[in-house]
DNA sequence: CTTTGCAGAGTGAATACTCACTAACCTCTC
DNA sequence: GAGAGGTTAGTGAGTATTCACTCTGCAAAG
């Protein structure tokens, strides 16, 4: 399915992240978007069929990065607290990096924009809400975690915590060190879902 | 400062309300308010300055009636958790019956519109953040919630919480029973705040 | 001589907002 | 109680701008 990405492909994802960055959803426009590739507005339609599937590119971008790195974490079979708060490390350091990818995740344009790139919002979440039910599973065998509450509402409290972080950062412009301020919150929630023996 | 609002005025935002609902954001045109209202585009700037005022209206709207709503129920002086869950039974009952203020309040572009909008919505937040926060002092002090994980990271786990069930409520065009799930998710998170003996 | 990568000019649709004008109504005065 | 003067709430035709996207043509590469 995935054809290979040309390497002026690559580039007008990266031009598009850096534009997300500088003017947020509403700034990225093929007007904009051209200026600052310097060429044409119609030299992108060289290269993407249209404007969607720019923006579905980055976000497939950011769904396999994310799906590999995490993936990694997984695999080393630590315990669940241990590889949870690697999950999350993992995600701040890693939007830390790459912060435009914050902008495309919290969007509600995307999220009301076409069904492709909804699709792909999607998949991105249901991955993150997979690997961290299963976690957590694990946690709660291993007499670690809390059994009196449910898988599905404490992932929901995760999540939401975690979006709320990145709220938060995104608010102040990128300027909260996320890294500092995710450490306390992945803390809090580690330390409400010990057992209490 | 508030000068008294018009019948057309509130005719005007009950009508944006409907929009929001039937088409978000997006479909709130000046336009298409003309049309709902069975009068010209240009009649709608007879009654307000231009579209952010009729947002801020709308907004100063909730702010009013959330205030109001939620005093009541702190000043009532019952314990910190009843009085934490009745604030969120309150905001999913009243939500319940106006979902539209849900687009509102999660909607980016509102975010990154007019100054004036952005501080509207940060009032809100504020507030909430506020008799939260002072809840959750109160059940500390009453022995009732755990003390060893501060306060702001707790009610930023609650308000975390909170705007996923909406934004998942949202996802679900307001067909998830949110007053069901609410619950679910604000008993979840009182037995996580109770204090281990 | 065909494909690739681009430029330039343009298109149609949408958007918030303005402007000149008007019909209906209210109130005061003679 | 009839006109004068003023207000209110509306119309319809526009404006400037922005947006994604298209069409035609051109130059270089293979």
């Amino acid at each position: 399915m995935k054809t290979a990405i040309s390497n002026r492909q690559a580039e007008i994802i990266a031009t598009s992240g850096r534009i997300l960055m500088e003017k947020g959803i509403k700034g990225l426009t093929t007007k904009c978007l051209a200026d600052e590739m310097n060429f044409s507005e119609s030299a992108i339609y060289r290269h993407f069929k249209n404007k969607d599937d720019i923006i579905i590119l980055l976000l497939q971008d950011l769904a396999s990065s994310t799906e590999s790195r995490l993936n990694k974490i997984i695999s080393q079979k630590k315990s669940a607290a241990e590889n949870i708060q690697a999950i999350f490390k993992s995600q701040f350091s890693f939007f830390k990096k790459n912060p435009h990818y914050v902008i495309a995740i919290l969007s509600e344009s995307l999220m009301d924009g076409s069904e492709e790139i909804k699709n792909e919002l999607f998949n991105i979440m249901q991955y993150i809400l997979k690997i961290l039910s299963h976690e957590i599973e694990r946690g709660k065998k291993e007499g670690l975690f809390i059994k009196e509450i449910q898988t599905t509402e404490l992932v929901h409290i995760i999540i939401g915590s975690f979006r709320l972080c990145m709220f938060k950062w995104k608010l102040s412009d990128f300027k909260i060190d996320i890294e500092k301020e995710g450490d306390k919150i992945i803390n809090s929630i580690l330390l409400l879902l010990k057992n209490k023996k």
